[in-house]
DNA sequence: TTGAAAGCGGTACCAA
DNA sequence: TTGGTACCGCTTTCAA
């Protein structure tokens, strides 16, 4: 690192000691205007910045949030989430670190240890299994907020979200239109999002007197052709029904085009919705009915308790739980079928 | 932040100085066996980690890198650069502290100038606008690399995309399959990525005999509805082209969306091409023929600069300019209008 | 109104 | 082989 000013390097110019100097910077009482008046206006010539790391060792403090996703961008929402952590953050004076696992539980683990090495405050983590041993390991007595879907309800700290309840959104939504005939689409639980999704599908529609159908195909990392494969499984043992329900908005690209390829139009021949509320959802040609999951919210809440976490030692346990929301776009339409 | 355990603690326990414990944890060769045996196993019981901002303020050294960006998810690609800035900075032991700016520039320095206070060794800018003589400043002497195309070509430390050849491989192809009535599609330019592509276009066109025509509606912000706008402007004055291309991958859905409204289909009546190769454009029912920024390539190459600014004290100016390359799939085919 | 001394958690240097 | 001392940049306390 190039050699920065320093508050020595202030008081050299202006005939101080270090000690004056931090005063006058932060309009100490006991130092005069003109003083202060002199320093500042060195300071400002030199691009004097005060060195953080230092002062939050001195001060016992810190300014830095961690977070750890599994991805950025491609097919997850964290995305959403960060970009409300980064602006919360940045009004409260924090810098956010920011790891990407690539979905590998190795690197998570090591994101952790470097940001708790590095003196974040608290680590905001969305972990890439339901295991979380090894991260709460890393993370020592730094404070941990687990987020997002894939933690067990139980942890000290997490701000989660209703999958079951997803399931009775969707199941709703679907039979309200005459459907009675219902898929759900989802891959092999690697995680309790999926569980849980399938129980509140499976719920709901049992309490309508429906039969659930469940299709597990591929996985997470590979969701556009997991959706794709479970149409194909579903038109193979020519069991189509008249609506699909996919765990995933990316697995819903992949099944509204399978269902396209075999000529099938939608929503009339068959509704389809999704999960998340990507970005694309909404764009005109997808336009895809899916539920919305907070994460927004779920970034603001995250940074408020982040907060409140480093104000209190880490005193403040919390759980919050999200509920997603529909959000009706073109791709579901009334059974036209029987 | 909770009280961790230091080297003193650790000292107290083992009868030891802090600083015997110091180098016995890192393997000093004046210490005895037996004495790093015990002392590292009262570490590991203490779950001790090394405060690196501690150490980093001795040395005058940092373990951290900056990033700004001016948006995470949505229509843009910094989610690709920083995913391997990630990768890449873990591997070097160093954290990755990202901002969003929200495409705003007071945003953006603000962001910048906290991260320095941070003590980062880099940042990493991809500023929001392409004058970026706020950023400097708020940077002061920490070196920074300008990443992505709105920066000018003559800054110290750049990585840049070829965008003037964007508009020479975009004509090439479209005009190979046939193809001599080719709009562009571009926003207002707000910086110089679009200037680029407009004189890139033109040249080629030119080059051929062409006669380019450059539609400018909207903003960047939004630039789904400017293409769909964009088209419909071209459609108004009967003057529709049988290919365009779109400054944008995002305009390019809107103005696929805009053609199809209108039962035009692509690529059988015209053809459509995007820029930048988003998540999004390998969807099937989208399958976008684009130009591809090798983001992937300009993250690694961002990290790798950064750190050997970080060890030669910012001596090292470098300006790497990357070439886009074609992305061939289902949005673009041959004329069969003349 | 100003500054000397001490300490935050670590490492380098040198003496014991 | 071990530990004392000094220092990185900053702030707080207390004495001048």
């Amino acid at each position: 690192m190039p050699d920065r000013p320093t508050l020595k390097t202030i008081g050299k110019l202006a005939g101080l000691s270090h000690v004056a100097v931090s005063k006058a910077l932060r309009d100490a009482p006991d130092i005069s205007a003109a003083t202060k008046e002199r320093v500042k206006k060195i300071a400002d010539e030199l691009g004097y910045t005060p060195n953080l790391a230092a002062r939050n060792l001195y001060l016992r403090r810190t300014s830095t949030i961690g977070m750890v996703v599994p991805a950025i961008g491609d097919s997850t929402a964290y995305d959403l989430i960060f970009n409300e952590v980064s602006a919360a953050a940045a009004a409260h004076d924090f810098c956010v670190m920011l790891g990407s696992s690539h979905r590998s539980p190795q690197l998570e683990e090591r994101h952790c240890r470097m940001m708790v090495g590095n003196q974040v405050g608290v680590l905001i983590v969305a972990s890439c299994t339901s295991d979380v041993s090894r991260v709460k390991a890393a993370c020592g007595t730094t404070p941990v907020i687990f987020i997002g879907g894939k933690t067990s309800p139980e942890e000290t700290c997490s701000l989660l979200c209703d999958y079951r309840h997803s399931g009775a959104l969707a199941v709703e939504h679907l039979a309200g239109l005459g459907h009675t005939q219902i898929a759900l689409l989802t891959y092999e639980p690697e995680n309790l999002t999926i569980l849980q999704k399938e129980s509140g599908f499976s719920e709901a529609m049992e309490s309508r007197g429906l039969s659930p159908r469940i299709v597990r195909t591929g996985h997470a990392a590979s969701a556009l052709q997991a959706g794709m494969d479970g149409i194909e499984l579903l038109l193979e043992k020519g069991e189509l029904p008249t609506a699909v329900w996919c765990a995933s908005d990316y697995m819903a690209v992949g099944a509204m085009h399978a269902l396209r390829l075999r000529g099938l139009s939608i929503p009339g021949d068959i509704s389809v919705m999704g999960h998340d509320d990507l970005y694309f959802a909404r764009y005109p040609d997808i336009s895809l009915t899916t539920l919305h999951t907070p994460m927004e919210e779920m970034g603001k809440a995250a940074v408020a308790l982040a907060i409140s976490l480093i104000e209190q030692d880490g005193l403040v346990p919390a759980r919050q739980v999200f509920q997603p929301s529909l959000e009706i776009r073109g791709s579901t339409g009334p059974c036209r079928r029987r």
